[in-house]
DNA sequence: GTGGTCTAGACCACT
DNA sequence: GTGGTCTAGACCACT
C-alpha cells in the first residue's frame, strides 16, 4: 500500500490518508482481504501519530470498506474487493475538481496552458520515478 | 480581483482566499496600489464570515503585500509592485507539489497519464469559460 | 509568564499582550523552547476570549518568536534564545516614546518634574510589591 | 493649546486629543472662555480628519466643558474656570495607573529601577526642549 | 489535553 | 462608507 502524504498543504492529514487508501480499495489496487499495515507500522512510516491512523481506519472500516479483526491486523474489506463504479467516479470528479483549482491557481500566477501542461508532465515522471524507487511494502 | 473557493475540499477557506490574492499580486495580475475589494464587500462575494477576510488581509499586510488603511479601504502595497521572482518561483514550486499529490492520487485510483493529461485539458475548458463567462468585477 | 492587562485604557487587549510577551522574549525573561501558556489557559487567567489570545499567538509565530505545535503546546522559538539587540532596542525606544506621551499629559495636568518622578517611584513600588507576591507560574 | 499626537501607538487618536486637552482644562491650563483652535485648523495641524475632531469638540461640549458657539467658534466654558479637583485626580490616578504599564513593561524588558528613572529624566528633558521650541500658537 | 478554523454579531474608530 | 477589536460558541484535527 502506497500512502505519502504532504504536509503543510492545508489539508488534513487524516484526511490525505483516507483519501489514498480509499482510492487504492476503490480502484482495486488493493484487493478484498489483503492486509493492510498495521496501524503502528503506518503510524511510524508517515510519522504520524498512532492516533490519527486509529481514526482512519476506524472511519474506513466503520463505511465497510476494511476490517479490523482484533489480534490480527486490519484487512480489506471482502466486499470491498469488486471496484465499486459509483464511488469510484465520485472520487474522480472529486479529483476534477482539485484539478481546476490548480489551474485556476496557475492561471492566477500567470501561467498558461502550456505551462500547466508542462507542470502535469513532470509531476508525471516524478511520480514514476518515485514508484519505481520505492522498496516494496513488506505487507503490501 | 478573483477569487473563488471549493468548500469542503479540505483546505480552510482562509488558505484558499490567501493563496489565490497572493498569486495575482506575486504574478502582477493585481498591481501595486491597486484597490482590493473592502473586507465586507469580499466576505458577501464569497459568502463568508467578515472575520474569515479580515484574517486573511491582515496575514498579507503583516507580510507587506497589501496595506488597509484605516476609513478607506484596503490596496495592493506600492513595493508589492515588481513581481517579486524568489517567491513567484516559491508558489510555482507549491504548485508543482499539489500536481504530484493529484498525479498520485489519480495513479491510486487506477487512471494513467493519458487519463490525467485529459483531466488537465478538460479543466483548461472549465476555468477559461468561467473567466469569459465572469462579469469584471466592479473594482477589477 | 507574566501578563497583566488594564482594561478601560484605550489600548487594545490584544495588543497588551503582545507587548508584555514580546518583551520578555526580547530579554531573555522567557528562554528558547520555553512553553508558554496555553490559548486556552492564558484566556481564562486574562479573563479574555479564547479567539483574542489565539490572534496576539499568530502573530507571534507569523514573525517567528513562537511555536504553536498542534496538540502539544504553544513554545518559545529556539533561535529566539539570544536576545535580539536590535528589537529589543527597538522596544526600549517606543517606550521612551510612551514616556513622553505621560510626561506631556502630566505637564498638562500642572505637574513639574519633581510630580513625575514622585509617580514613577510610586509605580516602582507598586510593581516590586506586584512581583514579590505573585505566585510562580505553574509553568513558568 | 498644546496637543501632540502618537500614531501606531494603539490608543485612537481622538483619544489622544480628548484627554490633552481635558487636562489642560482641569489644570486651568487652558482658562475659561479661552478660545480653542477651530476644528478646521486643529485637524490640519494634527493631519487628522476633521470629522474626528468634531467628535472630540462634541464629546466634550456634551460634558461642559467647552462650547461650541455656532459662527463664532469654540471656547472654554465659563464654569470650566475653576479647576475641579476631584476629577484632575481622577485623571491623575489614570496617569498612576499608565505608569504602572510601563512599569511593568520597562521590568519585562529587562530595565532596573535605575533604568526607568533615567528614561523619565530623558523625557522630561525631550518635552521641556519642545515646549519651549514650539512657536506659541496663534489662539494659544 | 492541545491548537485551528469559522460563524454571528456587537461596538468602536477613521475617512 | 471603511477597517479594528472583541465576544461567545461551535466543530474539527493532532498528541
Amino acid at each position: 500500500m502506497h500512502v505519502r502524504i504532504q504536509r503543510g498543504s492545508g489539508v488534513p492529514i487524516s484526511r490525505q490518508i483516507d483519501a489514498q487508501i480509499r482510492a487504492q480499495i476503490l480502484s482495486g489496487g488493493l484487493r478484498a482481504q489483503q492486509p493492510l499495515p498495521s496501524v503502528r507500522q503506518l503510524a511510524r512510516e508517515l510519522a504520524v501519530n498512532v492516533n490519527t491512523v486509529v481514526r482512519v481506519y476506524e472511519k474506513l472500516a466503520a463505511e465497510g470498506l476494511i476490517e479490523m479483526r482484533h489480534g490480527e491486523g486490519t484487512f480489506v474489506a471482502p466486499q470491498a474487493s469488486t471496484p465499486n463504479p459509483r464511488q469510484l467516479a465520485a472520487h474522480c470528479e472529486e479529483l476534477a475538481d482539485e484539478f481546476d483549482g490548480l489551474v485556476r491557481r496557475g492561471t492566477m500566477l500567470g501561467l498558461g496552458p502550456q505551462d500547466l501542461r508542462r507542470l502535469l508532465s513532470e509531476s508525471l515522471q516524478r511520480v514514476r520515478k518515485e514508484a519505481s524507487s520505492t522498496p516494496l511494502d513488506s505487507r503490501k
